[in-house]
DNA sequence: CATAAAAATGTAAGCGCTTTCAATTTAATT
DNA sequence: AATTAAATTGAAAGCGCTTACATTTTTATG
């Protein structure tokens, strides 16, 4: 492989000089730029990223840690996240803190021993002390789905009320008005905004929003069919159910239509998240759409933005959006 | 952050002594090994690796392509890898390649532009010639679910035709005997190894496979629907329908559940590749399962064996193995 | 034209490590 | 104790690039 040096040879010129046409950070004569790029295509040079990372003390490398490599959620906003870095020559490590502080803070260690430039981190259980001191240190941190006041500006996020709310009153502007929830873990901040938005909905449309409506599972599609057990052991009647997340909707629809009961027809589920399961239900889920791909590609924006000096516009906020499929219908007596 | 020279410094030795002790390759007395590692505890010392890259042209990170970031079967694939390589302390780039020939070579080339050390890909598109001189090159590639005779001890694959062969005796064990098939597309090395398991098992068993009974798909959910609509225009019945994958399996169950017909009661199906939506499908799908993370992990311990001087035991051959879930049961007049 | 200012280019010192080869210390042998 | 072999250690030359600073060339100005 040839090296900048042989390349500064061929062109008659200096290291220094075919280094700023590499970088095009400073101006050199069209005349020169010509012989050098001649002479590297000639030679076939690619420059040595490891030497360039050395000298520049720059890696292009983004580090980004997500919960799992093999989950449809984390898969979008993977895949958001490469595609903009790549484009950009960038290079993207990817972690996985697999929902345990241990295994996250030994992830970021390890994405912070490989020198990357900055990290883009979606994480669950880090406790808010360890991020604060992270992101006092010198490679800036991103966070994806989680706010820190000190830090808003490199914070990409949801509003989970407004997918709670948008899923309540689709099914209200459907004629329900007995609403179930099965909700997510309430230690889980997203979890809890979904829900208020579902209560907040009720109250707006003056109905009494009834406790025994609500149920917690874990986000697991085990703890959908749970839910749903609990729910129908209790007197109250509901005739649309609306799932913190689309695991357990898919478990409460199984769960439901065991116990003989017809999805549409007899009981309206709502999900949330819009993972890419929920088109190969049956029926196919109504739910709110998380855009998890694009808040990824947002947050490699900014880090394009902030490290390496480009300028795409930012958004930090998004709105999630009702997807209508095939698991709600209009409430008949 | 401390460099090497500090340690030395305070430790009271040369650079190359501490370098000796980093990387474990020389005999270094016990005496000074001690002197250096303290010294490294006390100045928090962690090697630059990029340096450590510079100097040894050894980047310590491994290439991977994939088709889709987003999608179960490549995310088990990858955590797979990711998991194996991690545990050694190599750092592990992902790029997709969208099944494009094009976006494939462009990845590979963005691969070896960061002077990894070794290429895991999973590439559907690229020929074989280009893999050939790839494999001439300095970097080592490894196959997963390809074979290139040349390179044979670098590629780890399943024998796809053994699942064929055991969905279909599955439903012949359960006394079907009028078995359809949706193949995957016919360009397809495994989907062709796939419908030959089929013929095999049909053949094995003294019936006259039909193929009528064989239709052609894509691969994708809407395919499935499809192939099951040209598949009851034909006057041949069927109790039971195999299918080349998940995907369509989820497609064909869509479609005939829209046409009144009864899974499993009137129709037994079996997918191939136990996607992990198999499970949220209605019924739970049976099916083959593909132990791709499996196979991710064993082509990640020949890079270290072969790059990084490991010695982990390899599998390069994996056997596919029944799923048995609820979309497949006896078949009854 | 002479001169100063601006633009372009070159020189050389690192970046933090590995590794070859030589020098030194230690152990073994007579 | 002298000699030799073996085991440790150190010195120094890179790895391929960036960048501060110096130098040269070009352009502008009076």
């Amino acid at each position: 492989m040839a090296t900048i040096y042989e390349v500064s040879k061929a062109a008659g010129v200096s290291l220094a000089t075919v280094s700023r046409v590499i970088n095009k950070n400073a101006v050199v004569s069209a005349k020169t730029r010509e012989k050098v790029e001649q002479a590297m295509l000639d030679l076939g040079y690619r420059p040595n990223t490891i030497a360039q990372s050395l000298a520049s003390s720059k890696s292009n490398s983004v580090g980004v840690l997500v919960s799992e490599l093999d989950s449809p959620f984390f898969g979008e906003m993977m895949s958001g996240i490469e595609t903009e870095l790549r484009r950009a020559g960038k290079q993207v490590i990817f972690a996985a803190g697999h929902n345990t502080e241990k295994i996250e803070k030994e992830s970021i260690e390890f994405l912070l021993s490989r020198f990357c430039d900055a990290l883009i981190i979606h994480v669950e259980e880090t406790p808010e002390e360890y991020l604060q001191q992270l992101s006092e240190g010198k490679v800036p941190i991103y966070l994806i789905n989680r706010v820190l006041d000190s830090m808003k500006n490199r914070c990409v996020h949801m509003n989970n009320e407004l997918g709670g709310y948008r899923a309540t009153k689709f099914a209200l502007d459907n004629g329900h008005t007995q609403i179930a929830y099965i909700a997510g873990p309430q230690q889980k901040e997203d979890a809890m905004e979904r829900l208020r938005g579902y209560q907040q909905a009720l109250t707006e449309s003056g109905i009494d929003f009834d406790d025994s409506l609500i149920v917690y599972g874990d986000y697991s599609e085990q703890s959908g069919s749970d839910c749903y057990k609990q729910l129908v052991d209790k007197p109250k009647k509901f005739s649309a159910l609306i799932c913190g997340n689309d695991e357990m909707a898919s478990g409460a629809m199984k769960q439901a239509r065991d116990e003989g009961v017809d999805i549409p027809n007899d009981l309206s589920i709502i999900g949330f998240d819009n993972t890419s399961f929920a088109q190969y239900l049956y029926p196919q889920l109504t739910t709110i759409d998380n855009p998890i791909g694009q808040m990824g590609q947002m947050a490699a924006c900014m880090v394009l933005n902030d490290v390496y000096g480009h300028k795409h516009a930012i958004q930090r906020y998004f709105e999630p959006e009702l997807v209508k499929r095939k698991s709600l219908i209009q409430y008949t007596e």
